[in-house]
DNA sequence: TAAAATCATTTGTATATACAATTATTATTT
DNA sequence: AAATAATAATTGTATATACAAATGATTTTA
């Protein structure tokens, strides 16, 4: 069934939602080759770019709580894919060697997911739409 | 942190679900009077409207698996606001009287949602924007 | 400088959601 | 009619996420 044959097919509730669980169903078949949940993959990225960055900026840019960042840190920390190092009330993350050798495919993950999408949508429709996603986003 | 600020603000994968859980959150405060979370709010409303509605008619039309459903149906069931009558493999669901007496609450609910969103984004946009979600929807 | 407030992170707990396997029923095939 | 396949819902288990409370460290205030 389409969204769009819902009986709450007007509900923005429901719209964002349904549409957001089938993007992220695409993405994580695209991360599968790494064996990473998107969240997780874009989050090394992150500390593949840029090495000691802290807790609190990884929360900010990925938008999720602290606490969610802790527990997504806690599961590559024990697959040996970063090391927390705690100074202070400040806690830093570096990638280890073996994340340093994932980075091409984590990379070609990044790829695949966006050629996915905008194949289907189109290069110029796809990336307006995520204009009009933060738009949107920064009014609420 | 606005979320074309984030070093991600590019990826459909990030920018869509930022989006889903402001929306979820917004949801989640305009539906506390009733103290029932978005979703059991549209199911039991779904319910409400169509009496005798079926389990799996109820995952179609919320684009949820029907494990979902059973477990939003079991919290619904637990606080008396539903019954399941199982007829051969198919499960049917009735509002209880309960339920029928909190109708006029779920409503103003759905309604003070809809003016917060739309307040925000002008009508227009609002409206608009919801039916672009259902276009990218059914092409991905 | 001691006490209090603030701040960054973590921990305990709870949520909605989904997948895979299971159960129970109905439909199909032989 | 018996055996098999298909179907609908449920159950067991796992996920990412968040909130509230706790911890530990720094900064501000008295």
């Amino acid at each position: 069934m389409k969204t769009s044959e819902s009986k709450f097919a007007s509900c923005l509730y429901f719209t964002c939602n349904a549409l957001a669980r089938k993007v992220e169903k695409m993405a994580i078949e695209c991360w599968k080759p790494v064996q990473l949940s998107p969240s997780h993959g874009y989050l090394l990225m992150m500390v593949l770019e840029d090495p000691g960055v802290g807790a609190g900026n990884i929360a900010d840019n990925l938008q999720l709580k602290p606490s969610t960042v802790t527990r997504l840190l806690e599961k590559l920390e024990e697959k040996k894919l970063i090391v927390r190092i705690t100074e202070g009330k400040q806690t830093t993350v570096f990638a280890t060697n073996k994340a340093k050798q994932l980075l091409p495919a984590l990379k070609k993950c990044v790829e695949n997911f966006y050629n996915l999408y905008s194949e289907a949508l189109g290069k110029q429709v796809s990336n307006s739409f995520v204009n009009n996603l933060h738009e949107i986003s920064d009014k609420l």
